[in-house]
RNA sequence: GCGGGCGUGGCGGAACUGGUAGACGCGCCGGACUCAAAAUCCGGUUCCCCUUAAAGGAGUGUCGGUUCGAUUCCGACCGCCCGCACCA
């Protein structure tokens, strides 16, 4: 006879069908239990899940199941983040509306995400493009507009020629539009922005509380904030008739080096540069360049330093006689600082560039430990490290250190112009957060444009604006602003004919706040219900893709500082209190004989003892494996969860996601990987078949004592569990794993050993409680085939309900204890002891170990050094 | 260029705060079952020497250091990956 099959197709889905009818999953916010937050980034509904959204879920699922089962009330709930530009790129190809794609995919990704067997919350799930959902986001932009978080300036903007919108600094990448790939292009816009700058102190300084946070992302965001602390310097100009400018500010983080100062620069956009222009076609034509070559190629820009000098003449703080040139450079930036430097040639590698290519020599004023002053001198490479000043007057023979602290104290007091001509000035990196967009599918900005009023708000009771749904995309650009009805409204203060505002948010903006809103998303009136977040928040632990380490993350916790401001969320600062980034799924890339790429579907790998290679499926042509690359549609390396669910069932996928690699770490999908992890579902169901016809009932109580086999099997199920609960907490999956694989190995041995029918009932009770113990174990990675096979140990209850098994540390701790014993640093025998032996004992019994003895080989024993329960180290 | 991380068998990876290197899985080799194959089960699998066993030697990118003892700590170098990129 034929061992019975599992049939996980047919299993799933009853026992998804059984939670639900049971709602297993509905968390109710006045659950008395201790609440526990656990939250996967939401996903872009772009079609259809791939593997990167099955390993994130997986691992959120286990954690939401293992705490559950730990006496947690779990909030683990999903949504869509579903407004964005994909969807318009799809209206325009497909003539589809953006709405009814999106919900579309919103369909088809809802039913593949629950036939993962996923232990979500369904009642709370929102979708971003949701009026439901934006409405609150137009009151808080009201919000925050009213608390002075909201600025609407003209702005130089990153244009994306192709997607024909504004792209935050942050969706630039080398130039280059994030999602179209295009050359970025400068445009003035005049531009709605969060004030994430206020907050820049307040978010750099609470990241060290983050202790749950990966070092590597607060680190990112440490330098994306991007504090430095300096000094502004206001010099005096020459001549000042020339310009009607009697004074330039530069910013600098080193005013140790002024006596090193050979020329200043300005950026090309300085008022300053802008205005010497008008008298000086040359200048002007030299500004225009370097907006061009800004834009264009910005990879050349790096290169080479160039410059113009505007024939102003700067006279040094400290020296009236000295005149210094004053530039206008294409390496300056006009929105970091005050646009404008001191250049110090000798200390500072731009500088030195700059100064060599235009003759200005340099003086070297810091000198570096270690190096004679007088022999000191710079050509190519400046120095930029600490040192001790030289050639600098009053600051001679001082530190680095203290040479600041003395220039900055000096001109605090120096009066020019009524104020001091330093001033200390801490900057930041940190850029406000553009969020206008012309696009259509995003949530519409609540402003009314009036020629008479200004700036109006949508009053509350008008809100949502609500997208208009007649719109075509058949011509470029952003439809609203060609909306009749909706661009032309009457002002709601005067009444008179006025504009909408026809651009809308930045999608990050959806994302900055959603995980709020599933802690109360029933509520109408609110964005947010003050319990329920007080209750919720912070969100006990995020998991999600390394590649938010900056935005997404950071504009949340803008968010919730400026929710907290506007009384949205009073109870929180932080909104993720663990934080946890995933590595990505990636799959060998396969090539054909012409250099097509190959999906794995079409390709058969053939593995022997000279390795592994590859073949056509159809014709049986060789086919290059290539590298090992992140899942894409252009390599063509991706395997559709939909198939693998439907070939091996979900808790095959979600077993293999979770085995192989560490969390953080990018797993390799492979053929070979998940067929093994396939048919340990197999072996896990004949495991516990096995198990069950060896195991006393559920009811049956413990016996007074237990033999020496049935100890054993006790041992092996309560060793396991202290370990996967510790791995678990430690959201080490591939662990837990491996020990679960070992326990099924021990299992499988012990049964191999019962030979006598009928079984002794100690041996019986140990099977029963190690099954339950296996079980339990494996449910919150399989959580179907634990039902299963739940139910066939006779359990009425779910598994899915079930507490947490309680370790017995009396089966943990062994009375016999294996030592390994050195000899000078090299294991030469074991030794086993009581656990409680003394170090004279241990001494003694190492001592006389064969492997040992002949080791030394007759040399004296200088020392013995003993490590409790560790090792033994004889040293001769 | 600056900042950060990582280098362990044929492969993915274990090894808690310095204490038995290679858990567990894949692959491979051998065996059982079978007419045969698949599936399943059992055994082996870091390398070298050895017919086997026992015993031994080498070994965590390279070189050096600290230590009774180093994959782990320190220094230099090599290689790979990630982030930022004229931020004064």
């Amino acid at each position: 006879m034929d061992a019975p099959r599992y049939n996980a197709r047919e299993a799933e889905q009853k026992w998804q069908k059984i939670w639900d009818e049971s709602e297993s999953f509905r968390t109710r916010n006045e659950d008395p239990r201790p609440k526990y937050y656990v939250l996967e980034m939401f996903p872009y509904p772009s079609g259809r899940i791939h593997m990167g959204h099955v390993r994130n879920y997986a691992m959120g699922d286990v954690v939401a199941r293992f705490m559950r089962a730990r006496g947690f009330n779990v909030l683990h709930p999903m949504g869509w983040d579903a407004f964005g530009l994909p969807a318009e790129n799809a209206a325009v190809q497909n003539k589809t509306h953006p709405a009814i794609w999106t919900y579309s995919n919103i369909a088809t990704m809802r039913a593949q995400l629950k036939s993962m067997g996923l232990s979500l919350d369904w009642s709370r799930e929102i979708a971003t493009c949701d009026p439901a959902y934006y409405k609150h986001q137009q009151k808080m932009f009201l919000d925050f507009l009213a608390a002075g978080l909201v600025d609407r300036k003209k702005s130089k903007v990153n244009w994306d020629p192709v997607d024909e919108t504004v792209l935050a600094n942050e969706q630039v990448i080398d130039g280059r539009g994030w999602r179209s790939g295009a050359l970025v292009e400068q445009r003035e816009l005049t531009q709605w922005f969060f004030k994430i700058s206020t907050f820049a102190e307040d978010l750099l300084d609470s990241l060290d509380q983050l202790d749950r946070w990966p070092e590597k992302v607060r680190l990112m965001q440490r330098n994306w904030i991007g504090k430095s602390e300096g000094l502004s310097i206001r010099f005096a100009l020459e001549p000042t008739s020339k310009l009607d400018a009697r004074e330039v500010e530069v910013y600098t983080t080193r005013p140790d080096t002024l006596f090193g100062a050979k020329f200043l620069a300005l950026a090309p956009d300085h008022p300053l540069a802008l205005r010497a222009a008008e008298r000086d076609p040359e200048l002007a034509a030299f500004i225009a360049e370097c907006h061009h070559r800004g834009t264009s190629e910005a990879a050349i820009e790096t290169a080479e330093k160039r410059g113009y000098d505007t024939g102003l003449r700067a006279r040094h703080p400290f020296d009236a006689d000295w005149r210094l040139p004053v530039y206008v450079a294409n390496f300056v930036l006009m929105d970091y600082g005050t646009g404008a430097i001191f250049g110090c040639p000798a200390h500072d590698q731009r500088d030195l560039e700059f100064a060599n290519a235009y003759g200005l020599g340099n003086t070297p004023v810091v000198c570096p430990p270690g190096v004679d002053p007088a022999a000191f001198k710079i050509t190519d490479t400046a120095y930029e490290g600490d040192g001790r000043l030289i050639n600098s007057r009053f600051l001679d023979g001082l530190s680095t250190a203290a040479a600041r602290e003395e220039v900055a104290r000096r001109l605090e007091q120096v009066t020019f112009g009524n104020r001091p001509q330093g001033r200390r000035q801490i900057n930041f990196r940190l850029r406000d957060w553009g969020i206008s967009r012309q696009r259509y599918w995003g949530c519409p900005i609540p402003i009314i444009h009036c020629p008479e009023c200004g700036v109006v708000p949508v009053p509350e009771a008008d809100l949502p604006v609500e997208l208009p749904r007649d719109v075509s995309f058949d011509a470029p650009g952003n439809p609203l602003d060609r909306h009749p009805t909706f661009k032309h409204v009457a002002c709601p203060r005067c009444g008179g004919p006025a504009r909408r505002e026809t651009d809308t948010m930045d999608t990050f903006v959806d994302s900055s706040w959603y995980f709020l809103r599933f802690t109360d998303p029933w509520n109408a009136a609110e964005p947010t219900t003050e319990a329920a977040v007080e209750h919720w928040l912070p969100v006990d632990q995020y998991i999600g893709g390394i590649e938010h380490a900056i935005l997404h993350l950071l504009y949340s916790r803008f968010f919730t500082r400026a929710m907290n401001m506007t009384g949205h969320a009073d109870a929180v600062r932080e909104p993720f209190a663990g934080l946890f980034t995933q590595g990505m799924v990636v799959h060998e890339t396969y090539r054909a004989e012409d250099g097509s790429y190959l999906s794995p579907s079409e390709v058969s790998i053939e593995t022997g003892p000279e390795g592994r290679r590859a073949f056509t499926r159809d014709a049986h042509l060789p086919v290059e494996i290539g590298a090992i690359e992140k899942m894409s549609k252009s390599k063509r390396n991706t395997v559709d969860p939909d198939e693998i669910i439907a070939a091996y069932g979900a808790d095959t996928a979600r077993w293999f996601m979770l085995s192989d690699s560490p969390p953080e770490r990018d797993v390799i999908w492979t053929e070979e990987g998940v067929q093994a992890a396939g048919k340990f579902v197999q072996r896990v169901f004949r495991l516990v078949e096995e198990l069950a016809g060896v195991a006393a009932p559920p009811d049956v109580l413990a016996p007074a004592e237990f033999s020496a086999a049935a100890t054993k099997v006790r041992k092996a199920a309560h060793v396991a569990l202290a370990r996967v609960e510790e791995d678990l907490s430690r959201l080490r999956f591939n662990r837990a794993i491996a020990q679960l694989y070992d326990l099924s190995n021990k299992l499988s041995a012990a049964i191999g050993n019962v030979e006598t029918a009928p079984v002794a009932a100690d041996l019986r009770y140990a099977f029963r409680e190690a099954a339950d113990i296996f079980v339990r174990l494996f449910a919150p990675m399989m959580p179907h085939l634990a039902e299963e096979r739940w139910a066939r140990l006779g359990h009425a209850t779910l598994v899915t309900e079930a507490p947490w098994p309680v370790a017995e540390k009396s089966l943990i701790v062994e009375d016999m204890i294996g030592l390994p014993v050195q000899v000078n640093g090299k294991k030469r025998a074991d030794l086993v002891i009581e656990r409680n032996a003394d170090d004279a004992a241990i001494e003694r019994a190492a001592l006389a170990l064969e492997g040992v003895r002949r080791a030394l080989d007759g040399k004296a024993v200088k020392k013995v050094i003993i490590v409790p329960q560790r090792i033994v180290n004889v040293v001769a």
